[in-house]
DNA sequence: AAACCGGGGCC
DNA sequence: GGCCCAGGTTT
């Protein structure tokens, strides 16, 4: 794209985004630590789900500070839901540095910003172009999507490397003076016109300048190879609840799948049993539920129970009888809370 | 580079 | 059932 057509990409672009744009929670704010809050939400999330946590999130942790001095018991419970747990435990990590390095204000620049927990190229291209108007790149999905279409680029988006390739396009193409709009306005286009399936081309307000549009193949772009295999696993979920009414839950570990979250015993069927894991002898089961649940690469195949605790010996560290009221303030995934919603009918 | 990390909506 | 979503971290 030589310069002329540059200038009238970008005000073609400008122009239709703040024309068209939803008006979402994020955008009625430039505050940082609010662009930073909506941004790691919005990561592999869609904006309708954001709302409502974003919302919440911000009423409840106004400030950076508040965020950063939070248990992170609470964050989580605010987290339920979203997925991507550790985005909320790093987002914290990232706003306590800002409070303790940087006087509680968000970096200005890539090379710092891109130092915090969670703040990857495009987050912190995001942050940087949206709060602070500065000229930086955030390619995500949309971007990749709506370049490799408008400049023809048939690179495999799946590969690592091939980000860069749309960094140094955007570099080039980015408007100076309307950074936020810019950025923003290829995400929305990505959102609204520009979709991975039957693109909306005659909607687009940069189609005269989309080579693909005029080779007549935008629904074949981007190219995207990489295909996962999905491993399954069989689980039973037993609540068990003791003579005092209180039921049984453990703390996951601090690393790995629903780090930090708390759930019902839980077993591999046919590998372990409740009594020898948990410590806790119970009496017939009764079933709940049976479901399944599907995660990016894992599928777990659960047969719900509940049982009444005949014999407890000593609790391992992790593992606790909480009241129902003391159940409902622990952050759980969603397989744990549609079991919990069975006992509460 | 590949694997890991949630959950929901859409085709 | 597969794909995608305002990705980042770990290995």
């Amino acid at each position: 794209m030589n310069y002329e057509y540059t200038q009238q990409f970008r005000q073609a672009l400008v122009e239709w985004f703040n024309r068209e744009k939803r008006d979402l929670p994020w955008r009625r704010t430039t505050e940082p630590y609010h662009i930073w809050v909506s941004e790691v939400m919005l990561q592999q999330t869609r904006v309708d789900t954001v709302i409502p946590y974003y919302n919440r999130f911000i009423e409840r942790f106004p400030t950076a500070e508040t965020l950063a001095y939070a248990p992170e018991q609470e964050l989580l419970k605010m987290w339920e839901g979203l997925g991507y747990y550790s985005r909320a435990r790093n987002l914290q990590a990232g706003v306590r540095e800002v409070v303790e390095t940087y006087h509680s204000v968000v970096p200005d620049n890539r090379a710092d910003i891109s130092k915090l927990k969670g703040v990857g190229p495009y987050t912190a291209g995001a942050i940087l172009s949206i709060a602070y108007g500065k000229p930086e790149h955030a390619v995500d999905g949309n971007v990749m999507r709506v370049l490799s279409r408008v400049l023809h680029i048939k690179e495999d988006i799946a590969l690592p490397k091939t980000r860069k390739v749309f960094e140094e396009a955007v570099d080039y193409l980015i408007d100076p003076d309307n950074t936020s709009s810019f950025n923003q306005g290829l995400m929305e286009l990505g959102a609204l016109i520009c979709t991975p399936t039957s693109p909306k081309c005659l909607l687009c307000p940069v189609r005269d300048y989309c080579i693909a549009f005029e080779a007549g193949d935008a629904a074949e772009l981007p190219i995207k190879t990489k295909k996962v295999k999905m491993k399954q696993l069989e689980l039973d979920v037993v609540v068990v609840q003791n003579a005092e009414g209180r039921y049984l839950v453990e703390k996951r570990p601090e690393e790995g799948l629903l780090a930090n979250m708390w759930q019902f015993p839980i077993i591999e069927r046919g590998q372990e049993n409740i009594a020898e894991k948990y410590g806790v002898e119970i009496g017939t089961p009764t079933s709940l539920l049976t479901f399944k649940h599907v995660f990016s690469h894992l599928t777990w195949h659960i047969d719900s129970y509940y049982a009444v605790a005949t014999e407890t010996g000593i609790l391992a560290d992790p593992v606790e009888w909480f009241t129902k009221e003391q159940i409902t303030q622990l952050p759980m995934p969603v397989p744990m809370l549609k079991i919990w919603s069975q006992i509460n009918v």
